[in-house]
DNA sequence: CTTGACATCGAACGCCCGTTCGACTATGCT
DNA sequence: AGCATAGTCGAACGGGCGTTCGATGTCAAG
């Protein structure tokens, strides 16, 4: 047996395969794999693909043009990025967004995630200006919890939430700012992740 | 016209089609958006397919089956979480990997990225221990760029590079712990990203 | 009322798709 | 020699595919 349990030949397409689904954004088609692979017969590729998916490392096929996929991808998001204003959680009409962020969709569904660019050095040290944060949306959070809290005029912002016997209370990391009352704001979002270029 | 230029008929044939393609991995035949938007002729959708082509938001067709694209999608490449022990550049060969991180093929090729995951707290405050990060293979880099550096027993480190007249220099970024000269270590990339959890 | 944009239909054409079949050639183990 | 495994081929079947066509309906603007 060879090293991954993968002859070479299994090994050529199973390449040729991810090379033409992120280049293209859809998977070939069998014949399609017949020429990439210097082939002529379609059965050639779909001997090897049978062999693939028994080895776990496609996906059943359904008779469907275009459906040889990897198991081994993992499914992606492309979630919203939507400044610093979000809209409100319920709307699912688009308030066309800046662009998208690719997350792995593994934990939770990922229509409840939004992305946000940070401005500012309110959060320095944790969050840098320009950093880019991903955000579940939610309506409670706990102390300690990176929020997005959003305000009736629609302004928002990115503190940590505390949780005091007087109310909710906003803390910047950077300690050159000081903590203040909620107020009329609501919980947005809470922080989940940070993507930042370096 | 309306608010984005798009009829209320276009917009839901574009988010069908956005919703499939995230779903199933490939985009829907134009039968297949037949039955999803509830419709019986093809042609129906053939009709508002090219109507959103002329005002751009759709890849222009080619006559293949699936292929119905949004331009709205950033082009996402999987690349591959190597761990903190990378192999080769070179290696084109599997040394199958841990995961994969989806990011945005934007600028430069992104066979040349790879991901790592950070381990301990020599560079803490810029990197933190489970951190993951975003690498692009280069040999050389410049003063207070943070590298992966590969040693010949198959170590790995990221550290600060400061290039000296006595020779390069790696820095940590935790004061708690001294800088030293690379030795026989190899610059194996330099780190353009961060992926953090929060 | 006429015109134009928007939207839909059913039918049809021809090609490409996934799949299956039988036959064939190596290679290597028993 | 016998046999299993890996790999390839060409041909064929039936169905799904993208595409095009002519006809029809709706609705607001001129």
């Amino acid at each position: 047996m060879e090293k991954n349990g993968l002859t070479p030949r299994q090994q050529q397409i199973l390449e040729l395969l991810g090379r033409f689904t992120t280049d293209h954004g859809y998977p070939p088609t069998v014949r399609e794999l017949c020429r990439l692979a210097g082939v002529s017969s379609p059965d050639t590729i779909q001997y090897h693909l049978d062999k693939l998916r028994e080895k776990g490392l496609l996906e059943e096929a359904k008779g469907r043009s275009r459906s040889a996929q990897m198991t081994t991808m993992e499914r992606v998001a492309m979630i919203p990025l939507l400044g610093l204003v979000p809209a409100g959680p319920t709307a699912g009409a688009y308030a066309e967004p800046m662009g998208h962020v690719p997350v792995v969709a593994d934990r939770g569904d990922p229509a409840s995630l939004f992305a946000l660019k940070i401005k500012g050095d309110s959060m320095q040290s944790t969050l840098h200006d320009g950093d880019t944060v991903v955000v579940r949306w939610q309506e409670t959070a706990s102390t300690n919890d990176v929020v997005v809290v959003r305000y009736e005029d629609g302004e928002a912002t990115v503190k940590r939430l505390k949780v005091k016997p007087a109310g909710l209370v906003l803390v910047p990391d950077n300690t050159k700012y000081d903590p203040f009352p909620i107020g009329e704001g609501r919980i947005a979002g809470k922080v989940i992740s940070l993507i930042r270029k370096l």
